[in-house]
DNA sequence: GTGAATGCAAATTCTTTGCACGAGC
DNA sequence: GCTCGTGCAAAGAATTTGCATTCAC
């Protein structure tokens, strides 16, 4: 389990507004209350804290995304499909596997495959800050 | 040397009118006239096609690359940055290496993380379809 | 000739911003 | 009181779409 984003925001130093409370929260419980799978876009992240305060703009959830982004709090992601969507960071670096048919992620860890990431940028002289893998599958009829 | 656009169209069925020819034709040329790093945004793909028929509209390219993306004749990459970029689908497979300094594009092929690949989505019990690999890279002073 | 493709401008979608107001120190 | 965050609505940027006209076959 990880640490909650309260947490990492008095840590890192980025003051907590009621708002922004709010969207740590939620952003904390995702995984928790919606299953593994659940990378919220704006939209759906706006959706549920204003259940929680439906005074919330969705101005401020973008800006808020955007600032524990900034922090190394949350991690963007542009999954195939337009919009930007979002999950807490976790220790445990992961890559995804997108089921193209029902949208299920998959979160998964290779450390082969990540050495090899390494390895490739080496090659070209280039030291590795930051890398994106996606797979995208069917499920096989077994 | 890839096979030119015009002929794959013709190949696939679908239809060529003045305007995809000129944008086939630009998409063709791209990365023998500006180098391998060469993944044009829609907005500079328009600038090239009017240079040669300076009717064309906007929406035109966009419903043309969307038709060859579908036709599978060109790829959209959404890398960093907001708008989507394309390139020609070539014989051989290859991912992207992305100086973050310099917006330079350095394509790889690595064999092995293709195995690996595979790999984990048969794990999972999927058959892979598609996937994304980006690095992101600062040169190494050396 | 007929259905599909184009150009234009308006509409959509996602995201950002200007500004006046409000909250916290 | 001052600074920074927020809400609202308007602005932006990228992309799509409705419709009348034109083109390819």
């Amino acid at each position: 389990m990880s640490q909650s984003i309260e947490k990492k925001c008095i840590a890192k130093g980025v003051k907590l507004t009621e708002q922004r409370k709010v969207i740590a929260r939620v952003m904390s419980e995702s995984k928790e209350t919606y299953g593994e799978s659940d990378h919220p876009d704006v939209d759906e992240l706006y959706n549920r804290v204003t259940k929680i305060d439906p005074k919330i703009s969705i101005a401020t959830v973008y800006r808020t995304v955007k600032l524990f982004e900034e922090a190394g709090i949350l991690a963007k992601h542009d999954f195939k499909g337009g919009k930007a969507r979002y999950e807490q960071i976790s220790e445990s670096h992961h890559d995804h596997l997108i089921d193209i048919k029902s949208g299920d992620i998959i979160e998964f860890v290779d450390e082969e495959i990540e050495k090899l990431q390494k390895k490739v940028a080496d090659k070209y002289g280039y030291e590795l800050v930051d890398h994106k893998l996606e797979l995208y599958g069917v499920k096989k009829k077994s």
